[in-house]
Formats: C-alpha cells, structure tokens, sequence
DNA sequence: GTCTATAGAAAGATAGAC
DNA sequence: GTCTATCTTTCTATAGAC
C-alpha cells in the first residue's frame, strides 16, 4: 500500500517490455517505430525513454533476458542420471520451455542482426553456454559408447536447430497436444544419436 | 553486338537484384533503405524505380526467384530409387543448394513477415510444394516398412529445420568439408527415421 | 510520470532535365 | 537510363509544461 501511488511507475516498465516483445516478433525490430510501441501501451512516445535509453538498449534487454530466462529454467530442470535419460530431459525442456515464449524465442534468433556488435557478443556468449549444456550430454553418451555420434558438435547445432523447429509450425489446439510432440521428437532425437528403445 | 548499346541496362536490374539480396540478408529488409541499395549498385536512389515499381515488389522478386530456384533444382535432381536412397538425395541436395545461396535461404526465412499477405500466400505455396516433396519420400518409406517415423509431418519439419540449420554455423574454409558436412548429417537423418547402415 | 511540441535526420517515391 | 531536386511522411530522441 505504502508504494503503490497514483503513478503507473511499477507497472508501466515491463508493460512497454511486453509491448516491444510482441510487436517486434510479429513485425521485426526495425519495422516498429516507438511511436507504434507507445500507442500499444497506451502513452506518448516520448515516455518510453522513461524506461529504455534508447530502442537499441530496450532490444538488447529483451533478448538477454530471454537467454538468461532461458539458462536459468535449465540450470533448475530435472536432469537425468544416464546419458539417454539427460538427453530426454534437454529435449523435454527445450520444447517445452520454447513453446511457452514463442515471441521472445522468434526475437532471440531473428533479431541478432539488429545487435550492435559489442550487444551481438553478450547475446551469442549466453547462447554458447546453453549448447555447450547439450554438446556436454553428446559426449558423455559418446565417451559412455551409448550414443553413436559421428561429431558432437555437429549433433549439437543439428538437434538445437530440430528443436527450435516446433516454433515454426505449432499451433496450441492443433492436432497434436505437446506432449505429444515432445514425444515424437524424443524418439527422433534418441534414434538420431544411436540410442536403442529402452524397456517402457 | 547489335543488342549491346551504350546504356546498362542489360546488366542494371540484376545488379539491383544482387546488391538488395546481399544487403536485406546482412541488415534485414526493413533497415536497408533504397538510398543504401542504390549506393551499392553506383546509382542514384531513384534510378532503382526503373527496376522495381517498389521495394516490397523487389523483396518479393528476390525470395520467388530463390523459391521456383530451388523447386527447378530439385526437379532435374538425382533422386535415387528406394526410399532411403531417394532420401538420402533429398538430404544432400538440400544442404548443397541451401549452402551454395546463404542470402537467399536468410531471406527466404527471415523475412517472410515483411512481404504482404497476398505475397505471403504465394511464397508459402511454393515452400509447401518443397516440404511435399520430403513427406513423399517419408510416407512411401514408412508405407514400404523401411522407415520408421511415428509421425510423417513431424519428421518432415523437423528434418527440414535440422538441415537448414547447416547455414547458421556452416563456414567455408573451417573445419569440415561440404562433403563432410553431407555426410554427417545424412547419417544423423538416417537413424532418426530408423534407416538401418546399409553396405558401405 | 506523462503530456505536447518539435528538432533534426532519413525514409519511399516521383518529376522533369539531359 | 540516369541524374538532381523535391514532395511528403515518418522516424528517434529531446525539451519543457503540468
């Protein structure tokens, strides 16, 4: 009570964040104008630089905190003991956690051109850790002799970019719930890296 | 001889074509301005309008031309008989042509919301025309035994998104040869329908 | 914290000279 | 076929009133 005034100074921040996201996924950065993003929100332009220096930085924020979202859900999920369990569990939580945030996922891979380059850095080491997450599980697999995989990091990039593929095409109530999906894709990616059908 | 008179304009349009191929994959569609197209080319900003009634008309040339390409090329393709094998050309010719034109495969991904609605509806026939001719080759797989995918849609989305990935990472000159690279990926497409190693 | 007003730059597209 | 010049619009960002 004692901090909410009449002001919209707590709410008006992320709803600007909300509105960028959205609008830049539907549209691309460069396409929305500040003026577009203000309407969306419901004030002026010039009162976005309340809350971002500039489009650029208000960009850059959006996709870092998707990455760290990202890493962090990760760092959190159940992982599995064997190499085909931690495998099963990445490609779980990548779906599933990408399914949930399409527009920022969209932004995070469409709008890294957009960067300036020192920005494009920060974003593409944040993206590094998360393969080197799945690359780690290949060769464990590998070393373990239950995976059979011609080159990890090509098996890495090859199964992200499978992955993040459902963004493309998935419609929530479409013919397949996303369990299924996760399922389907579970078995593509174990038949992928040479695992057998377990019992179950 | 007698076609080749002092102006270019045998040359200009395609010169126009190729600078905002180049430009639009570097910086996106919509930050490329006609000036910066025109500067690339060494014309004036409005010379480019005897080329293009528009600038959506010239991305939407650019990403057609890229499309009725690939169809054409996968036309006249080797295709090999048995499933695996007509598989197996599938997956080889699409990471070759797609790494032979990475401006044009960027554009033809990345832009797709920049063109119109009525553009948008053409680009996407001529996509689902390529994305048919992979689920054919599933379906008569999975119908003759030989292949084992749980759901013939899926596993054609998800290989197309696992093999167009190539362009993402794939750098002339670095560790792995195109060659290679085929090679690699059709093992790992391979086992993820359940294509048992055949002799050789 | 939001508004109006505006500075200053740049955009897409066109007109008319050569 | 290309140029210069320009119309008209829109952009990012800032200044200052309330």
């Amino acid at each position: 009570m004692a901090r909410k005034t009449g002001s919209h100074s707590e709410t008006t921040g992320p709803r600007v964040r909300a509105a960028a996201l959205r609008l830049f996924a539907r549209a691309g950065f460069a396409a929305v104008s500040m003026r577009r993003i203000a309407a969306e929100v419901g004030v002026q332009a010039g009162a976005l630089y309340l809350y971002t220096p500039d489009k650029q930085t208000l960009l850059f924020d959006l996709m870092k905190s998707h990455m760290e979202d990202l890493l962090r859900a990760w760092d959190v999920a159940e992982k599995g003991k064997t190499p085909p369990e931690r495998l099963e569990a990445f490609v779980r939580f990548h779906i599933r956690f990408h399914l949930e945030r399409p527009d920022a996922v969209f932004i995070a891979y469409m709008e890294l051109r957009n960067l300036t380059p020192e920005n494009f850095q920060r974003i593409e080491i944040l993206r590094k850790t998360y393969e080197d997450a799945l690359e780690d599980i290949l060769c464990a697999g590998q070393v373990a002799g239950v995976f059979s995989v011609p080159d990890t990091k090509l098996a890495t990039m090859a199964l992200i970019a499978m992955l993040t593929g459902v963004n493309t095409w998935f419609r929530e109530g479409g013919r397949l719930s996303r369990e299924k999906v996760e399922e389907i894709y579970w078995d593509m990616a174990r038949k992928a890296v040479g695992v057998e059908q377990s019992g179950g």
